[in-house]
DNA sequence: CTATTTAGGACATATTAATTCCCTAATTAA
DNA sequence: TTAATTAGGGAATTAATATGTCCTAAATAG
């Protein structure tokens, strides 16, 4: 019978009420928390406004507070990588695709997004030297990051977009650092043809 | 009279005991423990052993937390200032300036202190978008470093050591980003050879 | 319909952390 | 020496909040 359409959605098997909620929308409500707020300074009833949830909802989808925070940290993951991986996907040779890169940071550093700043980083900043389990995720992500650009400065050395004289994991790293860094002063308030500015002297970088 | 040698250091003049410890010493250690557990999971306690000072001690001297927090922020900027300052007059011109800079920020990006983090990212992250007054203070701190940098850069371009070609300012931010990256990334445990590469790297965007 | 399962939200509790208070000791001016 | 004053320390207080527990209503399979 399924009437609710959200049931269906999440493939409710057993009797029983199903959920009303989707948990990804969910998720991404409480990144926004999170982002804003940071993990510490979040409470639960930051969390239940944010997500739009009771209290015993929570507590019913989740074990407690760090377990919904590590499940909205690899959501936002997911979806960022989702729409940097659509971005990579436009440019035609490594050069462009680094390029893409890049521009997706420098839209991500201003205005009320560049404000929130970036999950992965606030985190980085707040808990590294806290949670060791917290911190090996940051740690994954940001290496991640860095193995994406070398591979794409790479290809870039072999379709010829890219020199092939300069160091592609150097290269990599550094370009990491300025794209952290943008989302860090991103959080100041810049605009969004500074952060553009900023985005067009990364490019020196692959010289 | 003023038998107690810290009496008189710190100018005390009333009768009464004096004060026992010096203020900065005492801030510098609130500095290591607010980087390395952030504001809001910075208890008293974690305060008090810290600094080697009682509850009660703290509260004489500050107002509350945020109070001794905000006094920490500004001691930890006055000292970093201060080291920054003296790196950067080694420097024989504009180009060798820019280059302590970018030196300065690889040392303090690997290893224990690398972990530890920069307090005023660390800030930037946590309560940029949490606590207005820390928000500016943060905000004033990244746009003086910007405007050494940019100042750093007009120097070389009048002494000849950077091209005039390029626009100092879009130049500094960028370096900017750059430096803050790499404190970021310094988090996650980068190797000291790793971060000299990067600021190698760094002087591209002099080009 | 009936049994079953889940959301929602109010209420209770227990922990933790910020702040206050008070007592003692130290220091100094007179 | 004495009175005044202030620092230091830590216990006590208070406030916040994370967490756990109900109960009711809703939805569903059979």
């Amino acid at each position: 019978m399924a009437t609710n359409p959200t049931a269906q959605e999440h493939g409710f098997k057993g009797r029983g009420r199903p959920r009303e909620f989707d948990l990804n929308e969910v998720l991404d409500k409480a990144a926004q928390v999170f982002c804003e707020r940071g993990y510490h300074a979040t409470s639960i009833s930051d969390l239940t406004s944010g997500m739009a949830l009771a209290s015993g909802s929570v507590y019913k989808a989740f074990k407690d507070k760090r377990t919904v925070f590590l499940a909205t940290f690899d959501r936002y993951r997911a979806v960022r990588d989702a729409q940097l991986k659509a971005a990579i996907d436009q440019g035609n040779n490594g050069r462009e695709r680094v390029q893409r890169v890049v521009e997706f940071y420098s839209t991500a550093s201003h205005g009320l997004v560049g404000q929130r700043g970036c999950m992965v980083i606030n985190c980085a900043a707040e808990l590294a030297t806290f949670d060791a389990e917290i911190a090996l995720r940051v740690t994954t992500s940001l290496n991640r990051s860095e193995a994406l650009l070398t591979k794409l400065i790479c290809q870039g050395q072999t379709d010829g977009s890219i020199p092939v004289s300069i160091d592609s994991k150097s290269t990599a790293r550094s370009m990491l650092c300025l794209l952290q860094g943008m989302r860090i002063v991103g959080k100041t308030g810049r605009s969004k043809k500074q952060m553009q500015a900023v985005a067009d002297m990364a490019l020196k970088l692959l010289i």
